[in-house]
DNA sequence: TAGAGACTAGACAGATCTGTCTGGTATCGT
DNA sequence: ACGATACCAGACAGATCTGTCTAGTCTCTA
């Protein structure tokens, strides 16, 4: 509340710009592909910043993930607000990931394909399965509120079509996948209520 | 089993050997985590054998990719065999991928997997591209014998499922997305002959 | 038996990557 | 004014990676 610089556009600070910096490159071309000099020279900053403040480029990596998590959990509930019909609130997730997939600089879930990139465990497998529980989680309560039989077993469900849908838009371009799997979790709904 | 059969124990050439374990060393921990020098120690060959075999890593990639898709396609085809009624045969896929995913080494889809490493274009995306649309027609000849009354968009709602299953089994295990997707398919499977 | 082709072993070059370290500059609270 | 903090610029070390090259071994065949 306090501060409120107005005029005085105030710079972002180190941190900052690496974190962006960094999501734009990783996600856009990988983990691996990008090296540390790629990141500092678009963010405009020091190498020892980037050091200092994050102390090795897998807890940059842990950061741009954990950034990725919030990002995806405010766009999504955001997303989500506009709907007021449980039913529609179900279906929402996959209108909010068809309008994300037809951004040009979209290349699907950042969780699995940093996984992809790596063996299993450390900060990528923390992250994406923190990350994972939560989706699941929301569909749980969101098949809750729609008045599903099995809220547990629905969501699964609708798991499965989100990453599907997210796959899909990744690999098939132009990204039809999402309108797709919109269509069954509709059909699939009903059967979930009956 | 017997020492009797000497000209049949013929040692793989030097090309089978690299094939075999670039193939094990790439799928098990990713593409470019994996280096040349792992695959000749475990191929047990000169690394000038592979260079005027291969010619350059990425090629070998491709090579490695081009037998993931053959593997894919014989084991799918075999698999749906022993299926009689087209019904069966649909959720047969399904079947396949579950008992695929229910290995300790499946690490999700060769190809998603090579791609999320780096940038597009190159020959991961060419043959990435060919294993989907095989797999995408494969769907759409299933469902015409199933008898569903738009094949081509019955077999999109597969190719979802069938990408969100192989996502679900590598991240979650243990893998229950192959069996989710199932009956997801199953109950899809009505609404589209109806 | 001689030679061609396939293969092995490993040194080497050149690039690139992560991470460290030195040293200098700007800003801010007190 | 002054010290603390945050930051910048870039050299450097050490590891690792792809790809090349030399030189020698084995096997089959004409």
């Amino acid at each position: 509340m306090s501060a409120a610089s107005p005029s005085t556009a105030r710079k972002p600070s180190a941190r900052e710009r690496l974190l962006t910096a960094a999501d734009e490159l990783f996600y856009a071309e990988g983990i691996h592909t990008v090296g540390i000099d790629r990141i500092i020279e678009r963010a405009g900053v020091a190498k020892a910043s980037l050091y200092s403040t994050f102390g090795s480029k897998d807890e940059l990596v842990r950061a741009y993930l954990e950034g990725r998590h919030g990002l995806r959990r405010g766009r999504l509930l955001k997303g989500l607000e506009r709907f007021e019909d449980p039913r529609e609130r179900v279906l929402g997730v996959f209108d909010v990931l068809d309008e994300l997939a037809g951004s040009p600089d979209f290349r699907g879930c950042p969780f699995y394909n940093a996984s992809a990139e790596g063996v299993p465990g450390g900060p990528v497998q923390e992250v994406s399965d923190s990350s994972r529980a939560w989706t699941r989680g929301l569909f749980v309560e969101l098949a809750r509120e729609a008045g599903a039989k099995d809220p547990a077993a629905f969501a699964a469900q609708m798991v499965v079509l989100y990453d599907g849908a997210s796959v899909g838009a990744r690999m098939d371009r132009p990204a039809m996948a999402p309108k797709v799997a919109r269509a069954m979790a509709e059909t699939l709904l009903d059967a979930a209520l009956a």
